[in-house]
DNA sequence: ATACTATAATATAACGATAACATATATTAG
DNA sequence: CTAATATATGTTATCGTTATATTATAGTAT
């Protein structure tokens, strides 16, 4: 059913060699030849098959990326970026979701290893680090999105996580709020711990005391999210305003607020990380933490492409760091607002 | 660099062919080698070769999933739906987003034809039919999903449109709304006729007459939405109430009411397809047409599973057609209004 | 005329796995 | 005791390509 370049060779004439020189386009054909071959291929309809080319060239012109869950806003545009530039560059991409489980993340590593991709662009848990140094060591360049790993020697697309989550929570100082709470993500992870980080700093700095009772961590679920808000409304003296620190816990936090009726910003204030289409559109309006994430998928994906050309070589722990953007809109109220202690 | 299985077997002091039942777990091995096989394996970091094993056994355990865009609620969830399934089956997805362009669209049916994929899950337009045919010829089976083909003799998965939009416009008639406005998506998909059917006819059945200059086509997009909610906007008369036949455009709707501040549902109410987390956050909280997007993924899944199963025999066209579920939340008023002609 | 290069085509050996076939021993049945 | 069967292993062809080596011819330089 399948043909083959036999089927092809044989309808045009010519031996396999032939036939595969003109597909593939390299080395000494006639023109003769050449359009007797083109013509054939098409006529018996004809496609090559990449599984066999592959063994046979230690190419297969794909990469792998892994990335904790499509689902989100973030991690859609940064795929989206990675997509873009690797299409361009005749790659394809294949996708795998680890949600967070280092033991997911382990079996898609495997996975992508065997299927021989060229590369790989993930964004890691920090279980598996001995075995992504294995693959690199093996010949498979891998370049890090979003989650910096200091032991890994490569180039890291990075956030300014801490910068932006001080920006964030300073703004929310500088409008007047003292009791400030925040919902965080799995506390292994690096982006979660430089979040809070940034929030820490911001109220270290202001001289606001770090209230333990108001810090929440969650697994990056909107579930979760939502509980964690819950939490803190059913406080004797719940928090005036929250830093959520990724998309999905903010929606669950939103629809905790919705589903007890608390104002926003009159009776809380809530600010966010991502920013998602939807934000302009809730009531009222999200401040966020908006974060250049097809910039980090574009530019990851020409990192790695590079990496690929020059295989073999050796590669040094580099970062490559963005500076997310606060938009302002009006979850934490327009002006300053005087607050009791 | 890359351990092969006769580094294997090597190590392990048998033959390759040992070594290959050992880890394929099949035919004839002694305990004895099999432990030998097992170790040798692990200690050098052996992985089988998947292009190798597929080129030989014709057998990728991958299917291929064409959809519009990833970055729609209902495509993620439908997405989720098949992987879930697919996974647990030992089945990898490759997923490709033609973005409704038919051109896209037929270079990754050649893609994944190419790639040898044992099965393929389609959101079609409907310009490669006859491509789609030839694939299936082939022997690779194929499930569509969300659009109908008459013309293609497989299992397809699909909502019941007509019957959902009509339950959605006949909502707003009940509410008292008279001019009601439609923003379609590509005339050409068949969802969006099913979609724009449903509409005349509830239309129709209230004795309503149809007023074409109510109605805009877009191309499933936001800023399309965007753009028709503006041009009905400028109308003299514009519309009372508006039907939108998708998330991403009405996303874009959203946001023209907003930066125009169209009171909702007082000047303008609407009602939406796909039902995303963020629909009750938004300001009024959003009225939507509910898929069940993660089941259309796990049957599809399923179906195209079997047909793997039982490749070659030949399938004929069958529908299974899924019922849709209006949430009514209070973009479109909570009571009847009564409205002046 | 000889040597060399450029062009052209073919036959054949990989790539790394599995499957088919062949062979050998131990066990069981008649 | 022989035939048949179950168990165990090794050898080799094969999947569909590309790369290498081989051969052949024509044109150019020495």
């Amino acid at each position: 059913m399948r043909k083959t370049l036999k089927d092809v060779a044989q309808k045009a004439g010519v031996s396999v060699a032939v036939a595969s020189r003109v597909l593939g386009n390299y080395g000494y054909v006639s023109e003769e030849n050449k359009e007797k071959v083109l013509k054939a291929a098409k006529q018996i309809g004809y496609y090559s098959d990449i599984l066999a080319r592959s063994l046979k060239t230690k190419k297969t012109y794909s990469i792998g990326v892994i990335i904790s869950d499509v689902t989100t806003f973030f991690f859609t545009s940064v795929v989206r970026g990675i997509e873009d530039v690797a299409n361009q560059s005749g790659y394809h991409v294949t996708l795998c979701n680890s949600d967070e489980d280092p033991q997911k993340e382990r079996e898609y590593l495997e996975e992508l290893y065997k299927r021989r991709v060229d590369g790989i662009i993930i964004s890691p848990t920090n279980k598996n680090i001995a075995y992504i140094k294995k693959i690199m060591r093996s010949g498979i360049p891998v370049v890090l999105v979003d989650r910096k790993i200091d032991e890994i020697d490569t180039t890291q697309i990075l956030v300014d996580n801490e910068w932006a989550s001080y920006e964030a929570v300073k703004h929310l100082i500088n409008l007047g709020y003292r009791r400030i709470g925040a919902i965080n993500g799995v506390k292994e992870i690096r982006t979660s711990e430089e979040r809070f980080a940034g929030y820490k700093k911001a109220l270290r700095e202001s001289d606001i005391k770090i209230d333990p009772q108001l810090i929440k961590y969650g697994n990056f679920r909107m579930e979760n999210g939502k509980e964690a808000m819950v939490e803190l409304l059913k406080m004797k003296k719940p928090p005036d305003a929250v830093f959520v620190a990724n998309e999905t816990m903010t929606t669950g936090a939103l629809l905790a607020l919705k589903e007890n009726e608390v104002k926003i910003p009159q009776e809380m204030a809530i600010i966010g990380f991502d920013d998602p289409v939807w934000a302009p559109l809730v009531d009222p309006p999200l401040t966020t933490v908006r974060q250049p994430s097809y910039s980090i998928g574009t530019i990851a994906s020409q990192v790695l492409l590079q990496k690929m050309d020059t295989r073999g070589r050796k590669t040094k722990h580099e970062e490559i760091i963005l500076k997310p953007k606060l938009i302002i809109r009006e979850s934490c109220g327009e002006k300053i607002k005087i607050k009791n202690k």
